[in-house]
DNA sequence: CAAGGTCCTCAAAGCGCTTTGGGAAACAAC
DNA sequence: GTTGTTTCCCAAAGCGCTTTGAGGACCTTG
């Protein structure tokens, strides 16, 4: 069932069914009615693809994703993210588009997405450092919003971030509150900006307290559950090992308190541990009165429905000034932090 | 840069630079070249409205998610499947379309996305039994893959599934040959095929070695951390508590494990826990040499690519019989598994 | 040289929608 | 009765592509 045919079933020219369907006011309330019914009845919807060439509109969001990713953090993360997003997509009638392609292929991908008018937006995820694909975007001239900032790119651009910096030298100090001076920072990659930025924090912390930052209590990788446990089983075999960690997602952390136990140590007892927590449901710390780790979270579901909403409020109107929204993480006290035992020999 | 202005500039009729462009033998290998070395220059890529409109296909798939089943076991599940699946859309020339819909407009969201002609194939996530999708896609004459199989449903469609059956019974039966004859139950949501599946399994592993199965040891639900936490915390209670655990997926295996070391107990020396490990590469598991967790493994990505390849000949050859593939999941031994210390008093 | 094949190319007709530029009918005002 | 004004509706022109049906140019062959 076309446009055509409907007309035809009503006796309509195409143009007036087409202004009743779409809500134009050129219609009588009664023919509106008519062909709104009528359009129900047969079950007609509007070819996507004619109404795209009619319109030059695709209705549709881009999330380009290279496969590179795949290992990375970006799993979870990726997934919570995106159901916020489409979610909202939803809501407004645009589809979520997500394209895997190859790390080399990546910049032309958007290109080509462009060329081929296939799509309104863009959402850009995990920007890193310098990220080449904001000055790409900008030149390409399309709409698009960024899940976190790049530092190195100084044009303006739509972006939501949380205060990644903040909040892990809020972490950071409170361990220092509660007397631990060897504090291991347990990082994502550091390519990664919200990566490079926690680090600062944590580095801000150290140097406020007066504490001179050890090479060897850092550590940057892949937020996994190994990673975590294979950096504090190294930094707990230190001379000088550290009485606290900050990670930076809940896997590492879960690795860090298997390593820990594996020394017959116990989380907020012998070491405490502060993770970065993207509040994702499905992982522990869900929803247990009291939170098993102390953390800094924030929704990566919520920050996925707000973009969803910069991002069509882009489109709807390019020429107002482009949005650009820090959250702060809120610090959740848990069972996982507790005053320094012992100082470290020196 | 459309087709026509790239016509004009090479002197040749559109005709000429469609064929060219799309393969068609008619064109002299000379001018194919000069074309497609003219459309490289000016990045000319074709519309895909117009395409779309002009060939009747939308070379997208469309995976629909229910928005309820945002906090199943799906958010990892899911991404996994979906990257595998993308990956291959990706090589075919596909797009990937994810449409979040409440649970109540589900299946009017196949009936739109036909009706308008956005979609060439859908993939079927978690099926249940009886499962009102597959009818209605079969209504609809429209190629659909499903990763999971329906009970209850009985005409052909194409599916790939593991054999979740077997490979409980087989994890099941290992446990009972390691001694334990009071083993826990730690299902997936039982309205689900593959839950539904695995029950049975278990239950006949049970009957075959003649022991009788107990309510208070069976239990399904969400497949979180906190799940296995609390389910393992009440067994455990139990005056005549389980010796092992057989839990559907890595997550609730680690809230088991949680609740185990609770009680001053070990995974692997006094309760030994299996687990159906759907491998996923940023969870524990992942990549030690001896793995943590005895388990039933198979990898969700290569199903999803796999499905995504089936789906694609579906649509390729709509004539040949559908293709149904059942994967057996392999037994890894890992640390978590061990010989019963002691009979449970009768 | 005419007839019959090959190659290569093209004009034009859609695909199903939106949107422009009117226009008929009904009503009100003079 | 004529002239404006509304109100409601329509024919037709695109949007950018693919594909049909033909035809010109160039070889072969007899």
């Amino acid at each position: 069932m076309n446009l055509k045919e409907l007309a035809d079933a009503l006796g309509l020219s195409q143009t007036t069914v087409s202004r009743a369907l779409n809500g134009y006011p050129e219609v009588s309330e009664g023919t509106r009615a008519r062909v709104l019914n009528a359009a129900r009845s047969f079950n007609y919807r509007p070819s996507t693809g004619a109404r795209n060439l009619a319109t030059g509109r695709s209705m549709a969001m881009r999330h380009i994703v290279p496969l590179s990713a795949r290992h990375d953090m970006m799993n979870v993360i990726f997934s919570e993210f995106m159901s916020g997003t489409g979610e909202v997509y939803a809501e407004h009638g645009y589809d979520m588009i997500v394209s895997f392609v190859p790390k080399d292929k990546e910049l032309q991908a958007y290109r080509d997405a462009v060329a081929r008018g296939s799509v309104d937006g863009f959402m850009i995820h995990g920007p890193t450092r310098d990220d080449p694909r904001l000055p790409l975007l900008a030149e390409l001239g399309v709409p698009f919003v960024v899940h976190g900032r790049s530092t190195g790119y100084n044009v303006p651009y739509a972006w939501l971030d949380v205060n990644n910096r903040r909040a892990i030298e809020r972490a950071t100090t409170y361990l220092i509150g509660l007397g631990h001076r060897r504090i291991g920072l347990v990082n994502g990659p550091e390519h990664m900006d919200f990566a490079l930025r926690r680090r600062e924090g944590y580095l801000t912390a150290l140097a406020s307290a007066g504490i001179t930052a050890d090479d060897a209590l850092m550590t940057a990788g892949d937020l996994t559950e190994p990673q975590g446990y294979n950096a504090a089983q190294r930094m707990l075999g230190l001379s000088n090992p550290p009485t606290a960690f900050v990670a930076s997602a809940i896997l590492p952390t879960l690795g860090i308190r298997r390593a820990v136990e594996g020394r017959k140590l116990e989380v907020g007892r012998d070491i405490s541990v502060i993770c970065y927590d993207d509040k994702v449901s499905t992982l522990p710390n869900g929803d247990t009165a009291e939170p098993m780790f102390t953390a800094a979270r924030s929704s990566v579901r919520d920050a996925g429905r707000r973009c969803a909403e910069i991002l069509i409020d882009c489109i709807n109107n390019p020429h107002l000034p482009l949005r650009q929204e820090l959250w702060e993480a809120e610090l959740i006290l848990g069972g996982s932090t507790a005053v320094a035992k012992k100082e470290p020999t020196r």
